[in-house]
DNA sequence: AAATTAGAATGGTAAGACCATCAATATGAG
DNA sequence: CTCATATTGATGGTCTTACCATTCTAATTT
């Protein structure tokens, strides 16, 4: 059985940011309460205020507390986010060097399962938002290729939605992850190899209709294709 | 475009820690080398030794580096690790930001992706390998219920042994990931509750049968099937 | 040759000082 | 009186210096 941390009993900072873990994580202080002020602390733990600082640079890290600075600032509870998950997910992808094609696999299956659940959570207004962004997505397509950037924005932006629909913060993290790695490589080269921007945009008002009628594996299928098409830029370019 | 960082300017320690980690990143420094040592760092970026240390720090939350004692200790830079992303995942958790509901439901959607994938890449030595890891649930499953630990870890070999066949590392650490938090939740009630082994066993069975047939669909309903029921215990506790 | 000891490099902690920031308050101008 | 400005003090950010604890290396001893 994993899941045991190496029990570094030097490292006193370790011990305050384990009590000061606890306390938040049992809630004896709230999301949005102070920490008492560093000077304070020390006094409390018995420490070096040096020591504080650096339990509460893990304490940061880990997304528990954010700094305020100036009087009346200090440590203040965090309201825990998909954010670190994401942050760490996103390393991972960048130290591993994870490859497109892994990435656009894995966005395939995601995605597809986001949008299935979709179909059957969305809402009137989700359905309006989704036609909403359609809509700015198909103005962009319809002024040319120098909007290329903002219709890439509008893109993404229907697919965060779709994940957001899902109502479940698993799904709302790992696409923002999918996304931010994503896109930034698409961005790079798709102004220098173009890209079919009617038929993405037909994908999309296709995707909102199969959801109206809900129709779960014919949405699955048009994200497919919608990805795949998005995908196979990449083949192209892997070639020059 | 979001998913920029607040330039926080002050903070000297911030603009160490990014550019370490762009040296980690781009791989000028490689998993198993050592960065200089906390003096010789305080040359370099001309800044006091604590800002370093509270530098380091974080890179050690980020799970970038690692810490030795002694003699030609110093920072050690790590190779990529799940660890992090599965911690921050728990956090998530015990903040009650995401459910075990949330996560079942995340579970069988990825998870079907990975056993329909799963059957058409697998070779004849991962089906024995399977096939190996369900005799010995078996065999757990009939010793009675003083072996349900065994039976459980077994069955996340099970499961992580799918993920590993599909040669995607994003599916094999979301995988793990799941499984290192699920089990955790699992091991603490099913010993009072009890569970239903010889169902879950047979799962197991029919799962690979279905992967030998090369049927993907049926390998995914058996699997919805096997997590739902997992799940299920986790309803009858909630009405406790 | 093996065991022991000493040395040195390295991280861990402490204490004290000063600067930068920022909210609350006091002060001044209109 | 009201609003703008200046002052003050609490707080985080950084620096310096010092010493301790750990651990590898090598010299010393048995």
């Amino acid at each position: 059985m994993p899941m045991f941390k190496p029990a570094k009993q030097n490292r006193i900072f370790e011990d305050v940011v384990e009590q000061i873990q606890d306390a938040i994580l049992s809630g004896q202080v709230k999301p949005g309460e102070t920490l008492p002020s560093e000077r304070e602390l020390r006094e409390v733990f018995k420490v070096s205020r040096g020591t504080i600082r650096e339990a509460l640079r893990v304490l940061e890290q880990k997304g528990l507390i954010e700094i305020k600075l100036g009087v009346g600032g200090g440590a203040i509870v965090k309201e825990a986010s998909v954010d670190v998950l994401a942050e760490s997910l996103d390393l991972l992808i960048r130290h591993r060097k994870v490859s497109m094609e892994h990435l656009a696999e894995f966005r395939i299956g995601v995605e597809g399962d986001i949008v299935a659940m979709a179909v059957e959570r969305a809402t009137p207004q989700d359905i309006e938002e989704l036609e909403r962004i359609t809509k700015m997505a198909q103005s962009y397509c319809d002024k040319g290729p120098d909007y290329v950037r903002q219709f890439l924005e509008a893109d993404m932006q229907f697919h965060l939605t779709l994940s957001r629909i899902t109502k479940n913060p698993m799904y709302d993290a790992i696409g923002r992850i999918i996304h931010e790695n994503i896109l930034s490589y698409y961005k790079d080269f798709i102004e220098r190899k173009g890209i079919k921007l009617k038929e993405n945009c037909d994908d999309l008002a296709r995707l909102v209709a199969a959801m109206k009628a809900k129709r779960p594996e014919e949405a699955r299928t048009v994200l497919k294709e919608h990805i795949t098409r998005y995908a196979s830029i990449f083949e192209e370019k892997k070639d020059q």
